[in-house]
DNA sequence: TTGAAAGCGTTACCAA
DNA sequence: TTGGTAACGCTTTCAA
C-alpha cells in the first residue's frame, strides 16, 4: 500500500501540515524536525500524490505536445528530437509532456485533442505546422501555447524559430562560393514558414551574386 | 473559470450525485433527468476534473511508455509508430500516455522514471530492449508492466512479440528460391531477441537448404 | 516553529 | 430514482 502523507506524520510524530511544509522546503521548519520528517518520508518510501496535489494546487503539472502525424512519422527524427528535448526539460520542472497527434487535415469537426478538454494540461506546445482551425480553437479554450518551429499571425503566443532565411542564404553562398552556376532548391510544403524562408534567402543570396536563379 | 460538477447540480436543479451518476451513465437515473442534466453540461462545457476523479478512485489514468534514446531516435521509426499505436488506443479508454526514455546504459544508480516513482501510472508499457535491471526495479514496485518487441525470463508480464524465427525463415527462403548461393545476415544488437531469433530463422533455413553459411 | 481544520472536485455508500 | 455526506491526500490559511 502507498504511504499517505498521513503515515508519514504519525511516523514522524508531527502534523501533517509539518510535513506538507518540509516537503515543499519551507523555511519556517527547524533544521530539525525538517531532518526527522526527510527520514520518515525515504523509509517509507514515500511520494505525494499527484492528483490530490492537483487538485488542490488547480495545477495538473501536466505540459501537452500537438504535432501532425505525418511530421511525427518523418524518417528524419527532427520533430521527435524536439519531443524529446521537450520532455528532458519538463522532467526538470517536475512537468509530465502529454503528446498527441493530429491529422495534418485536421477539420473543424475533428474532435480537440482530449487534454485540452479536460483541461489536463497548464500549457500546450505546438510542434511544426499544424491547422489553423485547431490553433484557434485552442486558443479559444485560453491555454497558452508555445510554437516550436512554426509560426502564425496570431501573435498571441511565444515562439521559438530557427533563422531560416540566413539558412537559406548560408547554403546558397557556399555553392555559389565553391563557383557552382546553376542552383536549385528543393523544399517540401512551400505553405511552411521554414521552407519559404529558406527559399527566401535561396533568392536573395543568388540576387546579391547576380545568377540565373532556377526552381526545381 | 472552469465549471464544476456543483455548477452542473445547481443549474440543473439536481444534486451532485445525480449528476455523478448521469456522467458515469448510471441506469437507476431516469431518462428524463439524464437529459437535462447532459444538456447542462453541454451548455456549461464542464468536463470532469481528471485529478479529483483520480483522487477518489485511485487511478492515474496514465500509461507509462518507456523505450530508450537510441530506439526512439532510431531513424526508422518503428518505435515510434509503436508509441503512437498506443497513443491512439489510450485515448480510446481515455487514457494518456507518459513517455520516457531512459538511457540503454542504464545502470542501477540512474533513478528510476519519475512515473513510477511518484505513482502516476496505472501500468507501463515496455518497447523494445531496455536494460534489465530497470525491469527488476519496476517490478519491484509492483506496477504491471507489458512488453512490445521484447522478451525477458521474467516470466511476470504479458509480451507482444513478433515471430522473428519465422520471419528470418522467410527472408532466407526467398533468397534461396531465387537461387542465390551466398546469403549473409546483416544484424544489429546480437543480444536483443528479435535479431538473434532472426538470425536463428536464417540459420534454420540455410540448415534446410544445406547450403554454406557466412555471417556479417 | 508547529498544528487544526477548511477546502479542492469527485465518487460511492447509505438513506430517503 | 434521487440526495446527503464521508472520504480521497494534499495545501494553505489562521491560531497557538
Amino acid at each position: 500500500m502507498k504511504s499517505t502523507i498521513k503515515d508519514v506524520a504519525k511516523k514522524a510524530g508531527v502534523s501533517i501540515a509539518t510535513v506538507s511544509l518540509v516537503i515543499s522546503d519551507n523555511d519556517r521548519i527547524s533544521t530539525e524536525t525538517k531532518k526527522k520528517v526527510l527520514k520518515v518520508i525515504k523509509s517509507l518510501n514515500y511520494y505525494p500524490s499527484r492528483s490530490a496535489r492537483d487538485l488542490v494546487s488547480k495545477k495538473t503539472g501536466n505540459i501537452g505536445f500537438i504535432l501532425t502525424d505525418d511530421h511525427f512519422l518523418r524518417t528524419e527524427p527532427f520533430y521527435t528530437r524536439i519531443f524529446l528535448g521537450s520532455e528532458f526539460e519538463a522532467r526538470d520542472g517536475n512537468y509530465y509532456i502529454l503528446l498527441t497527434t493530429v491529422r495534418s487535415n485536421y477539420s473543424k469537426n475533428d474532435p480537440l485533442p482530449r487534454f485540452v478538454l479536460d483541461r489536463s494540461v497548464d500549457g500546450i506546445i505546438i510542434a511544426g505546422k499544424v491547422p489553423n482551425t485547431l490553433i484557434d480553437r485552442i486558443l479559444e479554450q485560453k491555454i497558452p501555447i508555445v510554437f516550436v518551429d512554426y509560426t502564425t499571425n496570431a501573435n498571441c503566443c511565444s515562439q521559438i524559430l530557427i533563422d531560416n532565411i540566413h539558412g537559406g542564404i548560408l547554403a546558397t553562398d557556399h555553392l555559389i562560393e565553391l563557383e557552382h552556376k546553376n542552383i536549385g532548391f528543393i523544399g517540401g510544403d512551400i505553405n511552411h514558414p521554414s521552407i519559404s524562408d529558406r527559399l527566401n534567402g535561396y533568392k536573395q543570396a543568388l540576387e546579391k551574386a547576380e545568377l540565373n536563379q532556377k526552381r526545381i
